[in-house]
DNA sequence: TCCATATTTCGACAATTATCGAAATAAAGG
DNA sequence: CCTTTATTTCGATAATTGTCGAAATATGGA
């Protein structure tokens, strides 16, 4: 994955209303949502769901396909394992050992000692 | 990781400029850059970079240190641990089988194919 | 103290983003 | 063909973001 195409779910993640779209996704699985039933569950007019689903799916997180008047959408997996993908390779350069986050707390060697917050 | 702080975090490196200052630190590793090089080398305006480095920072992807004259910046190996976790436990939801392939580029050891308890 | 260096804060501006109603498109069924 | 339902596209508007010069703050040295 390129970091223009990360920039590009990065950014789609990065909002509380879609973010809310992907985690309902996730849940419904491989059956999905019509545009509609998403809308009605997060409360948001369907024009400005439209949008968020589209900048989803434009990022590779989201597919959608047509059943009869409605539209389905769905996680896509992939899209987010490129991302994880991403971030992981670029987080850990050579030292999996920094970042293998799945397994969970894996102690940080190697911090700077002395934080100041330096800035603001 | 609540996902307001994903969000903070998903955001702030959903901006090449900031991507770029991220990707070169994890490079440089724990002994950091001066706010400076930073600027010189991704050729930024030190008051443009010094805005991003604050974002960074807050989202907890970065820490800062005073040494002398000059800040150094080093990347927070727990904040990117942090939000791989959140993505992957939001994109796994109980389905480990889905997300779990990052584990070829991490090298993530014997994770257990089902959580019998713990998790939150 | 005064000067030079390193960085941040402030203030302005242009560009991008989020929101939503109204109108357009698509599909199904009289 | 007309109507109803589902969704998207368009257009306007408010809010947020990215940028950078100028000024302010912090540090060290002569």
């Amino acid at each position: 994955m390129e970091s223009k195409n990360a920039i590009e779910a990065l950014g789609a993640l990065a909002q509380e209303t879609r973010l809310a779209v992907f985690r309902l996704l996730v849940k419904a699985g491989a059956a999905g949502m019509t545009a509609g039933t998403i809308a009605r569950t997060l409360e948001v007019a369907p024009s400005t769901l439209s949008s968020h689903l589209s900048i989803l799916e434009r990022a590779g997180l989201l597919q959608s396909w047509r059943v009869q008047r409605q539209i389905f959408y769905a996680a896509d997996y992939d899209g987010v394992r490129d991302l994880l993908a991403f971030l992981t390779e670029d987080c850990c350069q050579g030292r999996p050992e920094i970042c293998a986050p799945l397994a969970g707390s894996v102690a940080a060697p190697n911090r700077p000692t002395e934080k100041t917050g330096a800035s603001r």
